[in-house]
DNA sequence: GTCTATACTGAGATAGAC
DNA sequence: GTCTATCTCAGTATAGAC
């Protein structure tokens, strides 16, 4: 059937964004599939090549929607400051939220475990290219080091608030408001871009 | 001996920090430290109780230390300042991180891998609970709801720069400055924490 | 009290029958 | 294309040697 990869497709996605990669067993998959162990070879080859698969399957139009924006944003003239790059960035995540969140929860999911460096390397090279560019252009006085650093961060946060994470202070935002929060992080982290590159606090003494 | 508790210890420690939790195997460790299978869990019990006690063996003196630089703060008078109180709490990581690199790299991939929620809500409540308080003194006009979001930001942004992470620029800063991207967080949080609240923006149009 | 040998279950992967 | 059988290696458990 051609029905068994959409079923295998489906699943695994499903059950990496709930439970994480390295915690859901190809077994798991094949038995609430209702398909065969080896089919997952037989389709995919491995485990991390399933992986791969499924990210782009939903990865692929996110991408697309991003330099469309930032076209767009390029296009009106002028210089685009740090939140509309961002949300450039961060806005067709927000938007695949609202319509499957157990794909963006995959995504952080994956970055976080560090499964994914490879697929990204491969398929968002474009986007974060230009993202990069618009982003220094915003902030022109940024070190480059500096700037980079600043986006490990970013990436960093949204990784970690996007999938579960850990639940820092007893409390945290339940996943129900998953768009609302990366629109948030577009604030925090424009405001991080924005903080004087300079200033390395000793903090030690008052 | 009583040797084989600290083989196993530290070079758990080394491998977890190297490869992550997940990918490190029993076997490799035992295998490495020169001892048996079963001392693990003769000692430990389980891969995850072996966990647990590599993670408290470092992370007792860090919070010390951190309570120590929070109480000294309270102790001057006046409100501590956003960037005193996220020091109190990045600066003795990056003092620990000076010292035994491989135990900083090692909590930041085990954040990342989300296996630590339980190790955290035992030993780290105290200092957790502290510097929750110090910070929202520190911004009284902060929604409690955004304040936590961004504590969430700010710890996924830290363990994922902290560990290797995903390289997103291509360029990222080596495993030497690990000290110093943690100074460079704080002025980073610190920027994001006091962005404005209420700006949802909307990014959308120009 | 410590450590060794060994066995059990379940994981991912592969070869080959149908 | 699909499924069965099987391989290797993981984490775990236990019986017993020193």
């Amino acid at each position: 059937m051609l029905d068994t990869r959409q079923k295998i497709l489906d699943t695994a996605e499903r059950l990496f964004g709930e439970q994480g990669y390295a915690a859901t067993s190809l077994r798991q998959i094949i038995g609430e599939a209702g398909v065969n162990v080896a089919s997952i070879h037989y389709h995919f080859g491995s485990k991390e090549e399933l992986l791969d698969e499924v990210v782009m399957r939903k990865a692929g139009p996110v991408n697309e929607r991003r330099l469309e924006i930032l076209d767009r944003l390029e296009a009106s003239g002028g210089v685009p400051g740090v939140e509309e790059v961002l949300g450039a960035f961060f806005q067709p995540m927000a938007e695949a939220a609202g319509q499957n969140r157990r794909f963006v929860a995959m995504m952080g999911r994956l970055i976080s475990e560090g499964m994914i460096q490879g697929i990204v390397q491969k398929h968002f090279a474009t986007v974060t290219a230009r993202i990069s560019a618009a982003l220094q252009r915003a902030l022109p006085e940024l070190p480059p080091e500096e700037f980079m650093l600043r986006m490990h961060f970013t990436i960093g946060a949204m990784a970690h608030s996007v999938c579960g994470g850990m639940d820092w202070t007893g409390a945290g935002g339940g996943p129900a408001d998953l768009g609302r929060r990366i629109e948030r992080l577009v604030t925090f982290a424009a405001g991080g871009f924005r903080a004087p590159a300079t200033a390395t606090t000793k903090i030690e003494e008052k």
